[in-house]
DNA sequence: CGTTTTTGACCCGCGC
DNA sequence: GCGCGGGTCAAAAACG
């Protein structure tokens, strides 16, 4: 911990990861809490499957990979997951998540200890000035997720990573090294659109090359991906409908603005909020009211996607923590593309859940006027 | 042939 | 006003 601190997202983070001490655990409920969480928080940033909350699967989730949601003042949501100690699975995920079990739980595994939870970063982030004044564009809320590293051997140092990604589609715009940390920062857009404001950055933790941290910005307009096109043009949603054809409807934001504007909140505020956020998220209904703003249809495909995707994690995962021998990983990079293409296509196209997505897109275009302004005309 | 990645330049907020 | 640092653009290269 160099305690060079520029109260940049990013130094928050790293912070976190590498000074557990500072975790502030008193914000999670912890024991239930990974259960629903990761499902929920992912909605609109990570994945599109928002609301479906299977038992069955939200197991899977916490087995894999706990994530651990924490929201940064107004503007600012951070994601921590400790997937690491997969292995025991309930029994330590709750430690972990707990900050108390947070530093002794796996002597296994001494990069769970670092990866392992975090949590005060809330108080950090706000005061740095920012969050006195919205100057992003209306508020723009930022989810910051910590996954461990799929690949750990294949860490390219000049260029990119083979990040697990999510379902989105990505199109990387930039990299660039950080100030802090020896390891590069990617820039990531959805390409699903053009009219798509999300955007992604991933980096590596500077303490645990283990570590990703990956930051969502923004939101998807348009519900799912749009599958990935890398065959004759095809994909690119008509973000013409939404972004040229004027829409001056105000969109009422997605599920995550929502939430955001929620709490819009500070300091000791921010903890507090988060305590609530994640005990809806436990109840059901209070689910569904989250969701009653913007209705994520397709659950029961996603379902299946999410399965998937678990499955594919776990082993790497595991694998990676447990040794280090990762040769195959490279192999498991291109199957876990796979694995998340394939199947993902297969249900949405059998079920189709898309229609009312596309309804909900319709009415969440937004933000990018400025964007497309100078994006427009690049063909 | 379209798309994505790569990469240096450019922009912009911020602290000094 | 300048330099720093993060974020983005855009042209060319690389893929498939
Ligand atoms: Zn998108």
């Amino acid at each position: 911990m160099n305690g060079n601190f520029h109260g940049d997202l990013a130094d928050v983070v790293r912070d976190v990861v590498g000074n557990p001490s500072l975790s502030n655990c008193s914000s999670f409920p912890v024991s239930e809490l990974p259960v629903a969480d990761p499902l929920n928080i992912d909605e609109g940033f990570g994945y599109p499957f928002s609301s479906m909350r299977d038992p069955l699967l939200t197991e899977l989730e916490v087995d894999i990979h706990g994530d651990f949601i924490r929201d940064l003042s107004d503007d600012t949501e951070v994601v921590l997951p400790d997937a690491f100690q997969i292995s025991s699975i309930s029994g330590n995920i709750s430690d972990d998540l707990n900050c108390t079990g947070f530093a002794p739980v796996n002597p296994s595994s001494p990069k769970t200890t670092s990866s392992s939870s975090l949590i005060d970063t809330s108080r950090v982030q706000i005061s740095s000035p920012r969050n006195t004044i919205i100057k992003r564009r209306k508020s723009q809320a930022k989810k910051v997720v910590c996954i461990p590293a799929p690949t750990t051997a294949n860490i390219r140092q000049g260029g990119g990573e083979v990040v697990p990604s999510d379902l989105w589609a990505w199109r990387k715009y930039g990299q660039k090294p950080i100030k802090g940390s020896p390891y590069p920062r990617g820039y990531y857009r959805c390409s699903s659109s053009k009219g798509c404001s999300a955007r992604k950055q991933v980096e590596r933790s500077r303490t645990d090359p283990n570590m990703l941290v990956i930051t969502y910005t923004s939101e998807h307009n348009h519900p799912w991906p749009t599958q990935r096109n890398s065959l004759a043009g095809s994909s690119r949603i008509s973000a013409s409908t939404s972004s040229s054809s004027s829409k001056p409807s105000p969109p009422p934001l997605t599920t995550a603005a929502t939430v955001k504007e929620e709490k819009t909140t500070v300091d000791d505020s921010s903890i507090k909020t988060v305590h609530e956020t994640i005990n809806n998220r436990i109840e059901p209904e209070d689910q569904s009211k989250r969701n009653g703003v913007v209705v994520m249809p397709s659950q029961m495909s996603m379902n299946e996607l999410v399965f998937d995707y678990n499955k594919s994690y776990r082993p790497v995962m595991q694998d990676d923590v447990t040794n280090s021998d990762n040769h195959h990983q490279d192999f498991f990079a291109e199957l876990r593309e796979l694995e998340e293409i394939d199947p993902l296509n297969k249900s949405m196209l059998e079920i189709d859940p898309f229609s009312s997505l596309f309804d909900w897109s319709s009415n969440s275009t937004s933000n990018n006027d400025e964007y497309r302004n100078r994006h427009e005309n690049s063909s």
